[in-house]
RNA sequence: GCCCCUGUGGCGGAACUGGUAGACGCGACCGACUCAAAAUCGGUUUCCGCAAGGAGUGCUGGUUCGAUUCCGGCCAGGGGCACCA
């Protein structure tokens, strides 16, 4: 017997050195192999990985590792989303220049990530802040404006009007500035659009070839896009209560058949009707300014409390020139969104509904349901009922009434198509998108700047090309809120490319989802320092076989990547479309909270869990009082509950950190993390390793007459791991795994002079199969093994068919649908045999005795019902 | 508010396309080894019941010979909502 315990210590860095050594995991583009590339989110250097990065590169590895044992020419990069807001926040916060924060940052986490052993290839590793690879996105996006992809428009922004800043969401809380706590205005700027509303359609339909990603995904995106057929209506406005010069409304709506319900009309507080009408009338002014007051977001604009102002102005219904219907300001209207104008139906929708139940507007049902006749229905409806959002028959409306909603969609098209107002047809049909442009300005320093130079005379002028990149200047400061650059002494002051006046550079710089909109095209061939791309390497490994990452991503990062990658084939940077083949969405990782006596959180590193007849109790360590559980909360540094995977490699090493990250919870659900679960994985690592250290004694050459358990268990191990592996069911594979070790041990417990040999190969394809998720351990088991060479270039095992195929089967035989007994059945039976198998059971034959079988369903190879 | 997802023993979860609910792991309990402990090994572990048996996959109703799986309604938790990344 030899040293019984395996020491990680000692072997994780051994083995990552060889690795390195040997450059195991360098990808050249010339290799003939068929290509592999998976990919995961790269990280934003924050600082520290966390157990979210531990998870998500673990899953990546194991993808990686696995295709490469199946022969494949595998790309497997790494780099750094490196420009943000936290660099600037920092700057301001540890008067810390944010190149410096950001690189040093890198530095710990690559330090951090090469611990656990991931197989990369390092070599292609860049930072989106490093002017090597923005000097390509600047290129790319004067070639976009080039190509007409670029848009230049206002767009509204969150403004704090003491800090003199424009604010992220995220630092807009309750309305207020998250420093200066001032109330946010809404502010119209002039911004950098890229046009990816002019692929709506496309980005939609292409949906459907995406069949290797989440449904749910693919679902939200289509939501996203939001297409709806609707008709653009145009309303007369009644003259003496409109301002001069507006005549007519416009409204966009997709529900036409319920314009014999409508009760009122709805205009955005920045619709010019609503801005002229306010000029006139000072308490419609101050209901205008208060919407601008609050906020941008959209989830703030739709749970806050709807209300309106009434203009006065009064609209006349196309059914009907003498209804007359008010226009009021509301502030759920969005500007963006259709023509910024609605009509309401508050029967038949729920906003409509709270806005006329608040401003106790007409409420008239026009659809019912189809089992319902009219009178059912006008005598069941009430003001305070829920509006009917079914399908169902139009009624109390005219000329549509027992229409379906489509025909009363189509009859009401078809009548005010061929009407007309004021010289034009009274309604058009209109395919509507949700989705907008894309606005990339953001009036930071820690960005990729945007490459114009802004003269008086020339106007907009793009960077020559020998001028790039645009880089950053160092010497700024953050004393001061707002953006460094604006500031600069000298920065922004350049002459002009055309004809050499002084002119100033654009200040604003780029959205940091545009740095992660082609950071995977880059990696094809990050040694490129004349264009972004190279047509070989893009060829070569686009798309992305396999790309991982978190949820939270699902629209915003993978629709852009979708767009900017057709965008780089517009302009020849790539020739694809899409670039994620296949896609994964992994789950958070959660932990336990905990608070102490005086309600503060606690990390669980200063507690301590026990476990006694009354059930868990966690005591804190330091003051030996006892601590709350709290709720399992995704990991957060605000409620402590997070857990440092620095410390978890250094005590329990980075093959089990993995082996646990990967084997409870299935990869796209959220994964507990909890101290036993990790004690039970370091627990297999050693138990992995008696077994090995037991087999490498045994003979590898023997002879037998029958096949062992122990092979057929190898074999169809094989099987079910590498079934799971394609469909990244880790926990699955891990169980299989289990299942393998447990029958070894058995068969070691056992083992014979004839056995042996076959133990040692079970053993051996054990090894094998943990290889992707344990890398380490299983190099230190195949060179105890005395097998040739790394067990990462080894071949994946392949099954025998023939020794997993069982001839015999165990069938569950049910009466009434409930099982009362098994029958063994040769595999090959047929159901007359099945059937007849059953009936002769014995204590199913007693169950049955006397009573008459109605029906017998026999399910080949599953089940026997026998229906009484 | 809108869109999307999830809900199974004490716990994480398994169950392929509607076919034995609880694989595998964690925890707990019992036993072996030990002077003792750790480690390890063996056994038990959905609930009620001595048993026969019955109940059971968030709740509720339906389709089916058969539902964790399909459909309707409800409840709870989570993700996204365009300037967090």
């Amino acid at each position: 017997m030899r040293a019984s315990r395996y020491n990680f210590r000692e072997a994780e860095p051994r083995w990552q050195k060889i690795w390195d050594e040997k450059q195991v995991f360098k990808t050249r583009t010339d290799d003939p192999r068929p290509k592999y590339y998976v990919l995961e989110m790269f990280p934003y250097p924050s600082g520290r990985i966390h157990m979210g990065h531990v998870r998500n590169y673990a899953m990546g590895d194991v993808v990686a590792r696995y295709r490469r044992a199946k022969g494949y020419a595998v790309l497997h990069p790494m780099g750094w989303d490196a420009f943000g807001m936290p660099a600037e926040n920092a700057a301001m916060e540890k008067k810390v220049h944010p190149a410096t924060w950001t690189y040093q940052n890198i530095a710990t986490m690559k330090a951090q990530l090469k611990s656990m052993g991931l197989s990369l290839d390092w070599s292609r590793e860049f930072a989106t802040c490093d002017p090597d690879y923005y000097k390509h996105q600047q290129r790319m996006f004067l070639d976009f404006l080039k190509a007409g992809l670029v848009a230049r428009k206002t767009s509204k922004v969150n403004w704090d009007p003491v800090d003199h800043t424009v604010l992220a969401n995220e630092q807009v809380i309750d309305g207020r500035g998250w420093r200066s706590g001032a109330l946010v205005e809404q502010r119209e700027l002039t911004q950098w659009f890229l046009r990816i509303s002019d692929f709506s359609e496309e980005l939609l339909n292409a949906l459907d070839g995406l069949t290797r990603w989440p449904e749910k995904v693919r679902l939200m995106q289509a939501n996203w896009i939001g297409r709806s057929e609707g008709l653009t209506i145009r309303w007369a406005l009644v003259p003496e209560s409109a301002p001069a010069g507006f005549d007519t409304l416009e409204i966009y709506t997709t529900r036409p058949d319920t314009l014999g319900g409508a009760s009122f009309m709805a205009i955005a507080a920045d619709h010019p009707l609503a801005k002229t009408a306010g000029a006139q009338d000072p308490a419609l002014q101050a209901f205008i300014e208060e919407c601008r007051r609050m906020g941008t977001s959209q989830a703030t604009l739709e749970t806050a409390e709807k209300r309106g102002y009434d203009t006065g102005i009064r609209a006349r219904h196309p059914f009907d020139p003498t209804w007359e219907l008010p226009v009021y300001v509301a502030n759920f209207i969005l500007m963006d969104y259709g023509t910024g104008a609605i009509f309401g139906c508050p029967a038949h929708d729920q906003r409509d509904h709270d806005f006329a139940t608040r401003y106790a507007l007409p409420i008239k049902p026009v659809v019912r349901p189809a089992e319902m006749s009219d009178a059912e229905a006008n005598a069941a409806f009430s003001r305070e009922a829920p509006p009917y959002l079914d399908d169902g028959v139009v009624f109390n409306s005219g000329f549509l009434d027992g229409l379906t909603i489509a025909a009363a969609k189509e009859a009401v098209a078809a009548r005010l198509e061929a009407e007309t107002i004021a010289g034009a047809p009274v309604a058009a049909r209109k395919v509507n998108f949700r989705l907008r442009d894309w606005g990339i300005s953001r009036q930071r320093y820690w960005g990729c700047p945007i490459p114009i130079i802004h003269c008086e005379d020339c106007g907009i002028v793009p960077v020559p090309n020998q001028a790039l990149p645009v880089t950053l200047p160092d010497d700024v400061d953050f004393d001061k809120p707002g953006n460094p650059l604006d500031r600069h002494p000298t920065w922004r002051h350049v002459p002009c490319p055309q004809c050499g006046k002084p002119a100033r550079r654009e200040t604003d710089t780029m959205d940091t989802f545009v740095d992660s909109s082609w950071y995977f095209a880059r990696f094809t061939d990050p040694f490129n320092a004349d264009s972004p791309t190279s047509p070989a390497a893009i060829a070569k490994w686009l798309p992305v076989d396999q790309y991982i990452g978190g949820i939270e991503h699902a629209i915003l990062h993978l629709l852009y990547s979708r767009f900017f990658t057709r965008a780089m084939s517009l302009t020849g940077h790539a020739d694809i479309k899409e670039p994620f083949e296949g896609l994964f969405t992994q789950g958070m990782v959660v932990h336990e909270t905990y608070r102490n006596a005086d309600g503060a959180w606690v990390s669980p590193a200063e507690i301590r869990i026990e476990t006694g007849e009354h059930g868990r109790r966690a005591v804190e360590i330091e003051s030996g009082r006892e601590a709350i559980i709290g709720s399992i909360e995704k990991m957060s540094k605000s409620k402590k509950n997070v857990v440092d995977p620095d410390d978890i490699i250094a005590s329990y090493g980075a093959d089990t950190a993995r082996w646990f990250m990967l084997s409870d919870s299935p990869p796209e659900r959220d994964v507990i993390w909890s101290e036993e679960g990790v004690q039970g994985a370091g627990r297999f690592v050693q138990k992995i390793w008696r077994l090995v250290t037991e087999a490498a004694d045994l003979p590898r050459e023997g002879s037998t007459d029958t096949v062992p358990a122990v092979t057929r268990a190898a074999h169809k191990a094989v099987l079910s791991v590498s079934e799971d592996l394609e469909r990244l069911r880790f926990n699955r594979c891990i169980a299989h795994i289990h299942d393998l070790s447990n029958t070894i041990a058995a068969a070691l417990a056992e083992r014979s002079d004839e056995t042996g040999p076959a133990i040692r190969e079970a053993v051996r394809v054990m090894v094998q199969l943990f290889a992707p998720m344990m890398p380490h351990l299983a190099e230190e088991c195949w060179a105890e093994l005395n097998e040739d060479g790394l067990v990462a270039d080894a071949a994946w095992p392949v099954a025998d068919p023939a020794l997993v195929r069982e001839d015999r089967l165990l069938l569950p035989v049910q009466i009434n649908g409930r099982k009362r007994g098994d029958i063994e059945v040769p595999a090959e039976a047929d159901a007359a045999a099945v059937e007849a198998m059953a009936r002769a059971d014995a204590a199913i034959g007693a169950l049955l005795e006397g009573k008459p079988i109605r029906k017998v369903i026999v399910v080949p190879k599953r089940i026997v019902n026998i229906v009484l």
